[in-house]
DNA sequence: AAGCCAATTCTTGTATACAAGAGCGTTGAC
DNA sequence: GTCAACGCTCTTGTATACAAGAATTGGCTT
């Protein structure tokens, strides 16, 4: 019945929604018992969010909703502008005419929502303007890696969205980024993506430190 | 008593090993008398290694050791090759001077084993060699990630190391990386190290071609 | 009164029993 | 003789029962 499959999807949602909060405990009775399903199930779904790093088993201790250092964000957004960076430098190289045109198509749909500020929105447009140079780079791996970690650095992406100027200046990177790929210039899309990911990681960094400031 | 651990780890060693070889099937019930547990560890143990690409799982339809196809292989080396670039700029820039000396170390080991032409042990001393890279980018996430993908290409690096030619440059790479390393020059180290992996995946081409002609 | 030890209880880890779907073989009909 | 359909068996997926370790609480000692 693949119950396991569903289960996995749901907590999943919980967890990146914010429903379930960073170090809460995940235990299996009472999840058996809100989902209807004995525990085999949702030892399984546990396992598999374990395996992308929501969640984090300790042994004979129980599952808790991974929650991340400021460090192990850092580290995660440098490895993420590793492979963006080669995405990009590989989609310069291989993109096709009909994805090249997505993306410009999508970089137009970043600038219209940027400028109805509607934050939620501009998010999705982001999201497909960058799920499209994964698919563009021509390795399934790659990519898969990519959007992987994407997802898992969600909720921390969106913190640094608030400030205004940030949404400006990342949809002029956003330009460089379709124009290098345009142009087949491959070191220079390399260059512009990692570039636009560091910089998420940094504005982060500021967001974070302003943040222990103010408490 | 945590042996679901202990089985993931006898399992991945069967098929790194080669003793299980890609395609074949991970029968529940056979795993579970040979090792003498039920199958409840082995499940575990099979999703675990599922998740890490070993074993691949169809519903309903059970386990199989993974079998990459010659296209998967490349995407990863190709993947690898952003990793490594990376770790190795990272280093540059941030390496220890223990951690210096344990690497200029590694390479002398390197060469020793390579003119005793001893290829396992040769290959065990390249592999010391690049995981010190690995820890030496201080980045435990980009650490793991590059490990486990390097884990995951150990038989097909194999391959390649067979042509005696490809140990005096491999050498001589490693060589230029050490060095770009102890200058600090993150761009030089990236470019030698992402190149390095880049060869061996066009190498293990080369030797998957001329395999395919004989045949 | 405070701290430590022990016992009980609660939770995870494993075994076994049951359900359901997929594959395969056999048999019957054309 | 061949093809198709039905049923059986074998395997996976789920539920439940049992074992073992961890935490907590209560009592005892200092």
């Amino acid at each position: 019945m693949r119950r396991a499959q569903a289960l996995r999807d749901a907590l999943e949602q919980d967890i990146v929604t914010g429903k379930l909060r960073p170090g809460d405990r995940l235990d299996e009775q009472s999840l058996a018992a809100r989902f209807e399903v004995s525990r085999t199930p949702i030892r399984e779904a546990l396992m598999q969010l374990a395996s992308t790093g929501l969640v984090e088993l300790q042994a004979r201790r129980g599952a808790f909703v991974a929650s991340l250092s400021f460090r192990d964000v850092v580290e995660r957004f440098e490895v993420m502008a590793a492979l963006e960076g080669m995405c990009g430098a590989l989609a310069a190289r291989r993109i096709t005419e009909p994805m090249q045109n997505e993306l410009e198509k999508a970089h137009e749909a970043c600038v219209r929502e940027a400028s109805q500020e509607n934050a939620d929105a501009y998010y999705y447009a982001n999201e497909r303007f960058h799920h499209i140079i994964y698919e563009a780079c021509q390795n399934a791996f790659l990519a898969e890696q990519a959007q992987q970690l994407h997802a898992r650095l969600k909720p921390y992406r969106r913190l640094q969205l608030r400030a205004r100027s940030r949404v400006a200046n990342s949809l002029a990177e956003h330009q460089g980024i379709v124009d290098a790929i345009r142009a087949g210039d491959s070191d220079r899309a390399e260059r512009l993506l990692r570039e636009h990911i560091l910089i998420q990681g940094e504005r982060l960094a500021d967001f974070i430190a302003s943040f222990d400031r103010a408490a």
